[in-house]
RNA sequence: GGUCCGAUAGCUCAGUCGGUAGAGCAAAUGGCUUUUAACCAUUGGGUCGAAGGUUCGAGUCCUUCUCGGAUCACCA
């Protein structure tokens, strides 16, 4: 194994030398250079850390001091008052350097950050004393404090001792009297200026990104843009305090409404309750492969079987698939479900908690910036796919295709393959979902579909059926006016091996009803993304929902509901399946569509279907993506924004012409 | 996986037509006893992501690779 130096790891320059002498420097005058606590005095009636102090000490400021325009300075009166107050509180806190000592000549200024708030200290010569970690002692030596405190780099972590006060410019500040090293920043510490501006590093080094947003001072620019568009910029660490605050909103609603807090295995034997690519790993002592879980949801509802009525799991999910600004490997989750509840009880006990907890989130608003637009979640609007598509899409053609009928539906199927073609021509390998972000272009790929469906209604129509043969003939094809070209084209793409396997078992294995139940699935995937306000979409085909019961007025429509907002999906949830013989079977359909090539369609788990056959009450659940919640509520457009510490690629250094070249021979 | 964009000092960035590697901050040294992104003076600091190629000469042009970002496809 390779083991690097620590000079490897921290990679010696002039500033990470300079830092190294001041460290040896210090340990000659202080002793022991990490000492093990501080002790911080309790002025503010708890631990005076610094955001205490401020907060504290700028209300005993402010009853002398009236507010102050930008520049302006306090009278000497007024400062005199408020100084006759804050000297007879003395304070003991500790922090980290928010910015280079500055230095004049037998005096100095530096702030002081807690992270969150900053607190300025001011060190005289003749007035400071510094403490020697090994005694504890004031060091007698003369000018020991002053040495020290010119050791001293952007970053340490000091403790001092003083009391308060406030200077000529008004600003509250410590005048020390003791100073304490607690520990040192062997690396520089980023511009004072800026945030971390290079993406990898802020994520893959999230440390320094929060050093770096607690650290900095913001720009005029900054402070002029906040001020005109009334929206603030959060820090990192604002965006995950926001994070946690949803989180513990979250947890307390549905604490304070009955529900209890439980959690389930993340290593399974069968990864199964989503449609999802596991990961893999091993046990050794037993022998056996197990998944990490890709969904919590039926050891929840077994546990609905045993008799907890309402109970919810946060849950962290892993899923093997691809990466993207709204997708992780490993995602957080919030999955509750509620005994004797339909889906329209959950909705409404959904759009109330979230309501609830975006308020404890944003502190109170239900109004936020996103990008361009605002959310507002105030309004949860509710409309069936049907209703979705019809409003969002704005292809009022395609509704009359998708919704006439069944074979309207084939027809669509065997349009949207052979529009495909014509891409296909144009050189582009595209699939029916391929229409871009573009909206103009989407709305024209479909109206051109839509047109090329009316106008060749009865060719398409045997086309269709022509194609559901596992084995289509050309010669018949060519009766029916399909040429060689359209012909190939749709072999080659749905028929033969080498190409996309599910479209093929689709068209040959399922009927054509499920395929179009599954278009449409896709279509209001497409649709979800131009759906900004917070929206309920109702009514979703049964087959691409197996958990889910069907609507007592519908039997091929699910009681299940997904919420998108800023074209995300951000929740799912539905009338629970409790029936075990229902349950059953459409797991089992869900099974062979993964040996006719669906990967990712469920998995059966007879211990499931054994529970449910103990009973379990009518109910509903619920799964919503807290991390797309936080996007929404920090005004991030990366999932990688919301989380500390993201995965991301090794890091590979040094690559050499061999490596270029194995790259490419692999 | 496709397409596009990016990588230059510890940090933020500039680098024109291919012709000596730059600025601000940070660092070092000196000055300054209430500063506010402190100031003044001086100094040091570079594998220009990596490898190869074109060229008298490459940060700049070409090829390949690495990492990251955006976007599309797949998926929540």
């Amino acid at each position: 194994m390779n083991i690097p130096e620590y000079n490897e790891i921290i990679e010696p320059n002039d500033q990470t030398e300079a830092r190294r002498e001041h460290l040896e420097k210090l340990r000659e005058i202080v002793g022991n250079v990490y000492p093990n606590k501080f002790e911080r005095s309790k002025i503010t009636g708890e631990e005076d850390t610094i955001t205490r102090i401020v907060v504290f000490a700028t209300l005993v400021k402010n009853q002398h001091i009236s507010k102050l325009t930008e520049g302006e300075k306090p009278s000497d009166e007024q400062r005199e008052a408020a100084n006759a107050e804050l000297n007879q509180l003395r304070v003991r806190t500790a922090g980290r350097l928010a910015v280079p000592p500055r230095v004049m000549g037998k005096a100095a200024f530096v702030h002081l950050s807690d992270g969150v708030e900053r607190l300025q200290i001011y060190v005289r010569k003749q007035d400071a004393k510094a403490i020697n970690n090994d005694t504890r002692k004031i060091i007698e030596q003369e000018n020991a404090a002053w040495e020290l405190f010119n050791l001293l780099d952007h970053g340490d972590f000091i403790g001092v001792e003083g009391f308060l006060f406030v200077t000529k410019t008004g600003e509250l500040s410590v005048h020390v009297e003791t100073i304490q090293f607690l520990s040192k920043a062997r690396f520089p510490m980023p511009d004072k200026m800026h945030d971390i501006a290079d993406a990898e590093i802020s994520r893959r080094y999230r440390y320094i990104d929060l050093i770096a947003s607690s650290l900095r001072n913001k720009t005029d620019e900054e402070l002029e843009e906040e001020k005109r568009t009334g929206v603030k910029k959060l820090t990192t660490r604002e965006v995950f305090e926001r994070r946690a605050k949803l989180i513990s909103g979250m947890r307390r609603f549905l604490d304070d409404n009955g529900f209890i807090e439980v959690e389930t295995p993340i290593l399974t034997p069968k990864a199964t309750g989503a449609a999802a690519e596991p990961f893999e790993t091993y046990h050794n002592a037993l022998d056996i492969k197990l998944y990490a879980r890709i969904a919590p949801e039926l050891y929840l509802k077994r546990l609905m079987v045993g008799g907890f009525e309402k109970v919810y799991e946060l849950n962290r999910n892993f899923r093997n698939e691809g990466l993207s600004h709204k997708h992780s490997p490993e995602f957080t989750m919030l999955e509750f479900y509620c005994a004797y509840m339909d889906v329209n009880g959950m909705m409404d006990f959904a759009e109330a908690m979230i309501k609830e907890s975006v308020r404890k989130a944003t502190g109170g608003s239900l109004q936020v910036k996103y990008g361009e637009s605002e959310i507002d979640f105030s309004k949860f609007e509710r409309l069936t796919m049907k209703q979705a598509i019809l409003k969002y899409s704005g292809f009022p053609m395609l509704d009359e295709i998708l919704f006439e009928s069944l074979a309207n539906l084939r027809q669509l199927n065997a349009a949207l393959l052979l529009t495909d073609l014509g891409k296909m021509e144009a050189g582009t390998a595209a699939g029916f979902t391929s229409a871009t972000s573009d909206q103009e272009l989407l709305k024209k790929s479909f109206e051109q579909r839509a047109e090329f469906v009316k106008e060749n209604k009865n060719r398409l129509w045997k086309i269709a059926e022509l194609f559901s043969v596992s084995e289509p003939d050309k010669n018949i094809a060519e009766e029916n006016g399909i040429t060689e070209n359209e012909f190939e084209f749709i072999v080659r793409n749905i028929i033969s091996e080498e190409n996309d396997e599910r479209k093929k078992a689709y068209i040959i294995e399922k009927s054509f009803e499920d395929y179009a139940e599954n278009i449409l699935g896709k279509i209001i995937q497409q649709t979800g993304k131009t759906i900004m306000k917070p929206t309920f979409i109702t009514d979703y085909p049964k087959s691409i929902s197996p958990l889910s019961k069907a609507s007592p007025e519908n039997p091929n429509v699910a009681e299940r509901f997904e919420l998108f907002i800023c074209g995300m999906e951000c929740a799912n949830g539905f009338s629970e399946l409790n029936d075990p013989q229902e349950q059953y079977e459409r797991l089992i359909d869900q099974m062979k569509e993964r040996e006719t090539g669906d990967e990712e369609a469920m998995v059966l788990d007879e211990d499931y279907i054994r529970a449910l056959s103990y009973g379990m009450p009518p109910a509903a659940g619920i799964g919503i993506g807290i991390d797309r919640l936080v996007m929404l509520l920090t005004n991030k457009h990366s999932i990688r924004d919301v989380i500390l510490f993201p995965h991301m690629r090794p890091e590979k250094k040094n690559s050499t012409a061999d490596d270029a070249k194995n790259a490419e021979e692999i």
